[in-house]
DNA sequence: CGTTGGACGTACAGGTTCGTCCATTATGCG
DNA sequence: CGCATAATGGACGAACCTGTACGTCCAACG
C-alpha cells in the first residue's frame, strides 16, 4: 500500500499560480530590508521574513541561498539606492561655497530620510564590515561622493577661498559623521538628553550648524 | 546504601572551592561585556559567556536574572566607567577656548580607546534604546558633560569670544558625532575609502580638525 | 561540631530557528 | 501537444539556545 496523500489541504484551486521571478525577488528583498534594519543580522528571523512575504521561505533559499546571501543582497540594494540619488547632483556651475552647501544639504536629507540605510550600515559595522568586504560594487558607489567633493575643493582653492591641507575624504567624513550620528544614535542621545532629534526646528538648526562648521573650517587660516 | 557517585569525574580535589561573590560577578561582567560588544544583544550567546567564565551558566541567572539583565548590567557599567574619566576634568581655571579644546581632546581619546563602549551604545541604538530607557542612572551620568560644556560656553560669552545662539547639547552632539563615528563606522568607512582610521597621523589630523571646526563655529559672527 | 543558607555545578526540558526534502505547478520550446 | 526545466509550497528535521530543576559544596556560627 503506497503512501496515500489524500488529506492534502485542497485549497480552492480557483486561483492559479502565476510565476513571476522578478516580483518574487523584489518582494522578498523589500520585506528583508525592513526585518534586517529593525532587528539586525542575528536578530532577524528568516521565518518572520517569509511570513510577511507573498511567497514562501523556500523561495528565499532558492534565490538568495540563505540568510547571509539575503543580507548581502539587502545591503547592496540599499547602497545602490542611495547612489542613485547622490549621483544626480549638478554642481559644476555653482560657486564652491554654494556647491558645498548643497552637498551637505543632500547628505543631511539622505541620512534623515533613509533610516533603513543608516541602520543597515550600523549593523554592518557591528558585524565588522565582513560582508561589505565581499561586495566590491559598494565601494565604487561611494567613491562618487569623494570625486564630487574633490572637484569643489579644487575650485575653491583656485579661487583662494579654501585652505589646501584638508583631503576630500576627511571633509566627507566630517559631514557624514554629523548627519549619520543624528540618525543612528537618536535613541540613546534622545533619551539621555530628553530631546527629539527629528523635531523640525532642531533639524533646521543642525543642518545650518554642520554647514557653517565645515565651510568655516575650510576658510580658516 | 547511599547513592554512590563513582563515575564522578574525580578532578584532583586538591584545590578547594572558595566562594567569592564579588569576584564571580565581576568575572561574568567582564566576559559578558566583550561578548555583547562583539556580537550584539541577539548575537551574544549565554553559553559562550559562561564557558569563558571561571564560573558556570547557573551563576549568570543567579546574579543577573537572565540574558537581558546581564546586558543591562553591562551597559550600565560601561557608561559608569566612562563617567569616571570625564568627571575628572579640571577646567575652571583655563580660558574658554583652551578648556573646550581639552573637552574635545578628552572625548576623542575616550571614544578612541573604549571601543567596547562605542559598540555597546551602537548596539543599544539598534535595539532602539529600550533598555537604556529603564536605566535612569545612565541619564544622570551623561548630564555631567553638558554641565561642563555649558560652563565653558558661559565664560566664553562673557568674554565676548563665543556666539550665543548655540546650546550646549548641540555643541556636545557635534563633538560626539565626529569622535563616535570615527570608531563606530571605522569598518565600513575604512573599507570603502581604503584608509585605516586608527593610523596615528590621521588620528592627529582628525583631532585637530574637529577642535578647529567646533571652536571656529563658536567664534563665527 | 552539627546546622544552615548562600554560592555553585550538571544535566535537561522546552521552544526556536535555520535549512532541506519532496511533491507540485507553471512556462518555454521543439 | 508533450516534455524539460524553472518556480513554488508545505512540512519536517536537526541543531541550537535559553532558562530551570535538582543536588552539592563551603564558610560561618552557635
Amino acid at each position: 500500500m503506497p503512501n496515500q496523500t489524500p488529506s492534502r489541504k485542497r485549497s480552492v484551486p480557483e486561483r492559479s499560480r502565476t510565476n513571476d521571478p522578478e516580483r518574487t525577488k523584489a518582494d522578498i528583498l523589500a520585506v528583508a530590508t525592513e526585518e534586517f534594519a529593525t532587528y539586525g543580522l542575528s536578530g532577524a528571523r528568516v521565518d518572520a521574513i517569509a511570513e510577511r512575504t507573498q511567497t514562501s521561505k523556500r523561495m528565499i533559499y532558492y534565490y538568495f541561498g540563505g540568510k547571509d546571501g539575503l543580507y548581502l543582497a539587502v545591503l547592496e540594494k540599499a547602497y545602490a539606492d542611495i547612489r542613485a540619488i547622490e549621483s544626480a547632483l549638478e554642481l559644476d556651475l555653482l560657486d564652491p561655497v554654494e556647491a558645498l552647501r548643497r552637498v551637505i544639504d543632500q547628505t543631511f536629507e539622505n541620512d534623515d530620510s533613509h533610516t533603513d540605510f543608516v541602520r543597515l550600515v550600523t549593523i554592518e559595522n557591528i558585524n565588522q564590515g565582513k560582508h561589505l568586504a565581499e561586495a566590491t560594487s559598494i565601494r565604487e558607489i561611494n567613491l562618487r561622493i569623494i570625486q564630487i567633493i574633490d572637484a569643489i575643493l579644487e575650485r575653491g582653492r583656485a579661487k583662494g577661498l579654501f585652505r589646501a591641507d584638508l583631503e576630500p575624504v576627511d571633509v566627507h567624513m566630517m559631514i557624514s559623521a554629523f548627519c549619520f550620528f543624528r540618525v543612528a544614535n537618536r535613541h540613546t542621545f534622545g533619551a539621555i538628553h530628553r530631546i527629539d532629534l527629528s523635531e523640525p526646528g532642531r533639524r533646521q538648526k543642525h543642518k545650518q550648524m554642520i554647514a557653517d562648521a565645515v565651510i568655516g573650517l575650510l576658510q580658516q587660516k
